[in-house]
DNA sequence: GTTTATATCAAGAACTATTCTAATAAAGGG
DNA sequence: CCCTTTATTAGAATAGTTCTTGATATAAAC
């Protein structure tokens, strides 16, 4: 799994890009906040911790590189911020409406998520995005 | 279908809540430009059409209105201006990444939308949002 | 039918997340 | 090192949306 910049698989991604100091605190902060679906904001609080210096603007262009290399996906529900996993399978997230949190959700074994719905003859999907609206196991106990 | 504002299910929907005539020209607007997907603006240029007084406020209050009633669903991509649909069956969008149009994309017969996904054990769905991007058979072609 | 209460409307200000601009700085090949 | 390219920074600008306030309209109570 292609969970470290330094992959090979990774590297071959990044290639044509300069791998700078700001670009690895962006995607170090990710990792570490991955669970979190960290907003750029959350994301730039962080960074400032390691990196005092960086900007808000650098932490945008930082995922925004990430993102189109592929290193990275952003995620987005309703009007919200968009928030970044670095989780590369095909995957779904889960938003709890009360507490905020989200969850990666996984695809069913050689399930394929475009499976149940009729696409339009002679469409090609580029990328698929499922998001999901509810109660999380432990906002349902109270 | 329930597909005007006068139809009994949707009347019980806006309980409470005053027909309008600016609800009602925005719905009207919504349900003739649905193939489009219309956006708060574009319903907003169209409604002056009618309405020449109505404000840019009252759209965005009514489409509010409208889709907390359940009478259109707000359809969001990306960070992109939310787009308005009257169809209230449950339905997925493919965004085409070339001409930037909506199409809605049905459910199989019988099939779950969340079926091949693996939901967090004790959460509850309350709304499902599918998004496809992609090229649309048009776009395909050139 | 008048009064009173509530809901809605309109205009513009405010807000938030994001993108743009322009100047400075850092990478990295030769 | 030097040079060219690319990236970073701070702040201004932008888009879409929401909020605030006072004016209007409608409904309910009398
Ligand atoms: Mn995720
Ligand atoms: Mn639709
Ligand atoms: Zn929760
Ligand atoms: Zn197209």
């Amino acid at each position: 799994m292609a969970d470290s910049l330094t992959d090979p698989k990774m590297a071959e991604k990044l290639d044509g890009l300069r791998m700078t100091k700001q670009r690895k605190v962006v995607y170090d902060v990710v990792q570490e906040l991955a669970i979190d679906h960290p907003t750029a904001s959350s994301v730039y609080t962080k960074a400032k911790e390691i990196m005092p210096n960086i900007s808000l603007a650098t932490v945008y262009n930082c995922l925004e590189t990430l993102t189109e290399a592929g290193a990275i996906t952003q995620v987005n529900l309703h009007r919200e911020a968009s928030r970044f996993c670095p989780n590369l399978q095909p995957h779904a997230h889960f938003f709890c409406a009360k507490c905020d949190s989200v969850f990666d959700v996984n695809l069913n074994e050689q399930a394929d998520a475009s499976e149940p719905w009729n696409l339009p003859d002679g469409s090609k999907i580029q990328e698929m995005n499922v998001a999901m609206r509810g109660l999380c196991p432990n906002c349902q106990d109270s």
